[in-house]
DNA sequence: GTAGGGTTAG
């Protein structure tokens, strides 16, 4: 309480909400702070902090916190703008509790409407929404769209999109899309490789798992705990159970815990 | 100013 002298005016309930929004803490108390300010104090919170509030609900998978805050969002004596910061949020939020047609359709009528022109990010989400119902081959048309508008893809971008491919099934449409980022110059990181050592496990090919992996090292990302359960999973499914209990020693070596 | 991605079972 010592800064409350620096902050003041609207600052200060600003603070406290977000305060409550910080590593999701407690988002709930944030909101009826915030309706106390709108209600008794006729003060208005920045839409930072609306922002903030919405992400911390999604994060915490509580959504109907998320949409009562977009809500007030909206509301004729706010009237804030909606923009990718929430909706990527919002999209992530329902994909979290299992309910990735609503994040497609949430953001399809944020786009219709107008009240977005969406960036990688939200692009992003909506892609890990498509994966989970199956519907992989519609990132195709949605990548079109995005080279139209100019956007750039990135690293998290295909490691969705790759995993998609996995999911169904699509070994090779993984791996071509794994080239075609090589090619455009992206750098795989931690995540990346373990989406490919991971896909090539779980479909029977831990010896192509092993050579990225291997990859993974030479390019300098080191292997975690994710990466190796993927790998000694990879060989129990074939009964290569040496291999197995070799890869597991790897995780003890590298002083991660295996339980 | 903030956001998006990976494992495990039953």
């Amino acid at each position: 309480m010592e800064k409350s002298s620096k902050v003041s005016g609207f600052g200060v309930w600003d603070s406290l909400i977000r305060g409550f929004c910080v590593n999701n803490k407690d988002p709930e108390k944030g909101l009826s702070i915030l309706k106390d300010c709108l209600r008794n104090y006729d003060i208005l919170p920045s839409s930072f902090t609306f922002c903030s509030l919405i992400h911390s609900f999604s994060s915490k998978r509580n959504m109907s916190g998320a949409i009562e805050v977009l809500e007030l969002m909206k509301d004729e004596k706010v009237r804030y703008p909606f923009n990718n910061f929430v909706c990527s949020s919002i999209i992530s939020g329902f994909c979290k509790i299992g309910k990735p047609e609503l994040a497609i359709g949430f953001f399809e009528n944020a786009v219709k409407v107008g009240a977005l022109r969406p960036n990688v990010v939200t692009y992003t989400t909506l892609v890990s929404a498509l994966c989970m119902l199956g519907r992989v081959s519609e990132v195709c048309d949605l990548v079109c769209r995005m080279e139209k508008e100019g956007l750039a893809f990135d690293v998290v971008f295909y490691s969705n999109w790759i995993c998609g491919y996995y999911r169904e099934g699509m070994l090779m449409e993984a791996l071509q899309k794994h080239g075609e980022m090589v090619e455009k110059g992206i750098n795989l990181d931690m995540v990346s490789y373990t989406v490919l050592v991971d896909g090539f496990s779980k479909e029977g090919n831990v010896e192509k798992a092993v050579g990225f992996l291997h990859k993974m090292i030479e390019n300098g990302s080191r292997p975690n705990l994710v990466t190796y359960t993927s790998i000694v999973l990879g060989f129990c499914q074939k009964g290569k159970m040496d291999e197995a209990f070799a890869a597991f020693k790897m995780v003890e070596d590298m002083g991660m815990e295996s339980g």
